[in-house]
RNA sequence: GGGAUCUUAGCUCAGCUGGGAGAGCAUCUGCCUUACAAGCAGAGGGUCAUAGGUUCGAGCCCUAUAGGUCCCACCA
């Protein structure tokens, strides 16, 4: 490898190259080892059908670099990667296919689906694996796994026979939602619920043996079909008489009773519902109250069938149309008014759901979610950010059993069959030869799949061989952090939770760290329909996958929405840039010189300074990213990086680098190539590849073997006392206030950069002189000094010399020939104000004896502190003024 | 109807257990200074949504209000 450095960071090529060479030396590969800790990441299975988008992008960015983070730090690091089947998704997605090629999907038959299935998995299943290494994701690939392959489907099995034998799973005739266009069941999560505008119809039913009608509103009159009831509130004064009696249910000549359930809200409307049992939800719960007969008008398609009468055939919207045309022909349409409501909608596909009764599968949820809902309140699994313990305990709260057959081909087949002479059913994890009951040997299988999170609920832990009791299940569960999107808390989240407690007895993780949505530049949601997806893979091809992980991650609270902008991108490829010219400047002073371990009494103050500033750097940093504060910590690394090392330490060294004195030389190259490393082992897990091509160049070029060979599996930096150098901290922070004020004056008062002004500092206390005279040689760089007289009294000052007071000291620079006296005294005027503001607030608050005696003394301390320096400083300014007048 | 969350510089957002308001971008001024113009130096810019309260002290804690976003439930 070449140690010479393009002039311009440029992520081409470059990342490809160091990702193979990761892969090639097994680096993201965990073997069980218990001399080490693990620590254990399950990615959330991306969809075989998925392309890569900005969510995939924020939530592997957090996963890669907690991984990287940990596995730095010494850990038995383990990202378990794998892909989802997505049932419904998939299901969808290859009918679609067929469909284009003329090919009808049950004339093609479940058993040829599969297999082009399989095939369709086979070719783009693998699609979105490879965009995740683009990302530079550390996932173990070698232990990539499916949540259909052999592994998890012993899994599914051992499961659903495990809750069937403790009655938690059971098939029972339930009004569940259906997909009246994926022809499927779904569950309750999958429905979607929207506003949609529409109508409210008030019917009239007359009541039978008198001339009355009884009138009521509904927004889904087709579904009259299959009313088989009118209910009013018992306690409506209005209907009290009617209770008992019976209407007549037009057009299809049907008497229906006339029943009392306070479910019915007095003040909506005329008081009065219509029952449909067979396709309503409460009303289906109502009618097992009055013990009501269930009428399902419906085919699956959402077609009316023959118990629709004449209607049959029609299309449940046409149906509609036409039952409202033939109340208002036998003149029992009262009115028709607009009214928006929310509808229910299939979440795939948008379709309207229809209600229905069909015997399902359901897992029986009361007793199952009771372990996860106490995990969460005593913190056995934290969830971070915590506000979303709220919307967790929301859905447990009011959990309702969970629908998981689904009426589809791509998934995990029910491993329950019938007998098809005796009825009998048997639930069994292998295939079963013959009848138990009556010795059949043409047993049935159930011809549902499960729905698709049944089997990722299992993820956790089927992953790492579960139901077999393997070393890695046995040492890498539970896992420690799972990082995901709100959005998938019910389906996901909830669901590994019982099942961990439920299966393993533990949980499945001990942090849940949530991401929000990443939204496009003006804040919306991105969306296919919108057309304003940003592909993270352009994004990456033009800036490199570096600067789109610290943008996704840096300026952004756990669990806040992001918007992301093509500026920021930018923002963070000049970061890389930064770092890459700063190590470029590195090797460019490094030639063949030989560092030396610099001893303590060979670093100078700004080395101290700057080596401190990286310990305390170092300990932000870790502290931030072990609180999930990924932003915070990345800020840091960032400030430290550009601030400190590119815009102070970088000039203030550059004499010595450029001069004669190897020791000096050396210690600033000791302390450059220490605090850069540094830099790049805390930068690695945010800006993996920038950071690793840098790092091995150096290592190169210093021919240091004591490095080890990549980045990503050397130590993460620690704090040490060694560095803890606070004097000198606060001493080089002193000089660069000078600094700050000399080029301030120098801007204001217009005067050429090329201008060149010796500097005079007084300062009584020779300990902060003594700060003066180690930094002067680099003020020469810095503010244009070539020469710096200290002293400790104003003898011998022109009056006229211009003045900057700082904290213990004032600089005079002489350029009176250059300013106006007039703009010089305006300007120290200003400085009186503002300090005499400074002033005012500090007395205030020293004055107050309420402070004096409530706050904590080190606050009192620093405070007097502060006012001591204040007076001071309006002292010299004041003096300074009154020279000039 | 219930709940969450947000409102801070022109824009996008940080602001950890309450102790002098920050960054990036944008704007203005001056610089091609031999690491970087994807850069350097300097500057301007904020009643921290509003109103109360707690406190010696509130962007941060409490209450209410307004507006935005989202989730859940749902009355036909």
């Amino acid at each position: 490898m070449s140690t010479e450095m393009e002039k311009n960071y440029d992520p081409k090529g470059m990342e490809e190259r160091i990702y193979n060479k990761w892969l090639e030396k097994k680096y993201f590969h965990a073997e069980v080892d218990h001399s080490k800790k693990p620590f254990t990441i399950v990615i959330p299975p991306p969809n075989i059908t998925g392309r890569l988008h900005m969510g995939h992008a924020l939530d592997e960015t957090m996963q890669d670099i907690l991984i990287r983070f940990k596995r730095m730090q010494g850990y038995n690091a383990l990202w378990q990667p794998g892909t989802d089947h997505a049932s419904i998704a998939t299901e969808v997605r290859i009918t679609d296919e067929l469909k284009k090629e003329g090919i009808d999907k049950h004339e093609l038959g479940r058993e040829k689906f599969l297999e082009r299935a399989w095939d369709w998995k086979k070719e783009y299943g693998g699609v979105i694996v490879d965009q995740l290494k683009k990302l530079g994701s550390s996932c173990d690939w070698d232990r990539e796994r499916f949540t259909m392959d052999e592994g998890c489907n012993r899994a599914v099995k051992e499961v659903f026979c495990r809750l069937y034998d403790k009655k938690l799973i059971y098939k029972g005739q339930k009004i569940i939602n259906w997909c009246p266009v994926c022809l499927t069941t779904i569950s309750d999560a999958e429905v979607e619920y929207e506003d949609q505008k529409s109508h409210l119809w008030h019917i009239k039913y007359p009541i039978i043996g008198t001339e009355d009608f009884l009138e009521f509103a509904t927004t889904r009159p087709e579904t009259m079909l299959g009313d088989t009831a009118i209910a009013v509130n018992p306690d409506d004064d209005r209907y009290k008489g009617l209770i008992g009696k019976k209407v007549m249910l037009p057009i299809m000549n049907r008497e229906m009773p006339v029943v009392a359930d306070s479910y019915v809200d007095m003040e909506f409307g005329t008081g009065v519902v219509k029952i449909t049992p067979g396709h309503d939800p409460n009303d289906f719960e109502l009618g097992k109250r009055h013990d009501l007969p269930i009428i399902n008008i419906m085919n699956d398609d959402g077609t009316i069938n023959e118990n629709g009468g004449k209607y049959a055939g029609m299309d449940r919207y046409e149906a509609r149309e036409a039952i409202v045309k033939e109340l208002d022909g036998m003149g029992l349409l009262v009115k028709i008014e607009d009214y928006t409501h929310n509808v229910g909608t299939h979440d795939r596909c948008g379709t309207t759901i229809e209600p229905l009764v069909k015997q399902q599968w359901f897992v029986k949820m009361d007793e199952l979610i009771k372990p996860a809902v106490n995990a969460v309140k005593n913190k056995e699994i934290r969830l971070i950010p915590e506000s979303m313990s709220k919307t967790y305990y929301n859905w447990t709260d009011n959990i309702r059993d969970w629908c998981i057959s689904r009426q589809l081909w791509w998934g995990h087949r029910i491993p329950a069959y019938t007998c098809p002479d005796c009825g009998e059913l048997i639930v069994s994890r292998d295939t079963p030869e013959k009848c138990p009951k009556c010795g059949n040997t043409n047993l049935k299988q159930d011809e549902d799949t499960l729905d698709t999170w049944f089997s990722s609920a299992l993820w956790p832990f089927s992953t790492l061989g579960w139901p077999e009791e393997t070393e890695e299940l046995k040492y890498f569960y539970p896992t420690d952090v799972l990082v995901t999107g709100y959005d998938i808390i019910f389906f996901w989240v909830i669901r590994m939770i019982f099942s961990g407690y439920e299966q393993m007895g533990k949980e499945p993780f001990k942090t849940v760290l949530f991401h929000g949505l990443v939204r496009d530049e003006q804040g919306r949601k991105m969306s296919k329909s919108l057309g304003n997806g940003i592909d993270p893979l352009e994004v990456i091809d033009k800036y490199g996958a570096d600067a789109l992980r610290f943008t996704l991650i840096t300026g952004n609270a756990p669990g806040n929405d992001m918007r992301f902008s093509y500026d920021r991108v930018e923002a963070s490829r000049n970061f890389a840039n930064k770092i890459w010219n700063a190590s470029r400047f590195v090797m460019m002073n490094l030639g063949g010189f030989e560092i030396k371990k610099a001893k303590e009494d060979e670093l100078r103050i700004e080395d101290k300074w700057i080596l401190s500033r990286m310990n305390s750097t170092v300990k932000e940093v870790t502290e931030n990213m072990e609180k999930y504060e990924l932003g915070i910590a990345a800020a840091k690394i960032y400030d430290f990086i550009w601030d400190d090392i590119c815009d102070w330490y970088i000039e203030m060294v550059k004499p010595r680098l450029w001069g004669n004195d190897v020791s000096a030389k050396n210690a600033a190259l000791y302390t450059l190539k220490n605090v850069l490393t540094a830099a790049l082992k805390l930068l690695h897990p945010y800006m993996p590849f920038v950071t690793e091509e840098i790092y091995c160049t150096l290592r190169e070029a210093t021919k240091d073997d004591e490095m080890p060979e990549s980045v990503m599996i050397s130590e993460f930096p620690v704090y040490t006392e060694e560095y803890a150098f606070t004097k000198e901290e606060k001493d080089v922070e002193l000089v660069k206030e000078a600094v700050r004020g000399i080029r301030n004056v120098r801007a204001s008062m217009n005067v050429a950069p090329s201008r060149k002004a010796d500097l005079t500092v007084v300062c009584e206390n020779p300990d902060v002189l003594k700060a003066f005279e180690e930094s002067s040689v680099f003020f020469k760089n810095l503010a244009n000094a070539p020469e710096m007289t200290l002293k400790s009294d104003k003898n011998g000052i022109p009056d006229d010399a211009v003045s900057v007071v700082i904290t213990n000291a004032v600089i005079y620079i002489p350029l009176a020939e250059l300013v106006d006296l007039k703009e010089e005294k305006a300007r120290l005027e200003k400085e009186v104000k503002r300090l005499e503001g400074e002033l005012k607030r500090s007395n205030a608050m020293l004055s107050n004896e309420k402070f004096l005696s409530k706050a904590p003394e080190a606050k009192i301390n620093e405070e007097k502190e502060k006012l001591k320096n204040y007076e001071k400083m309006m002292e010299e300014v004041k003096e300074r003024l009154s020279l000039l007048n």
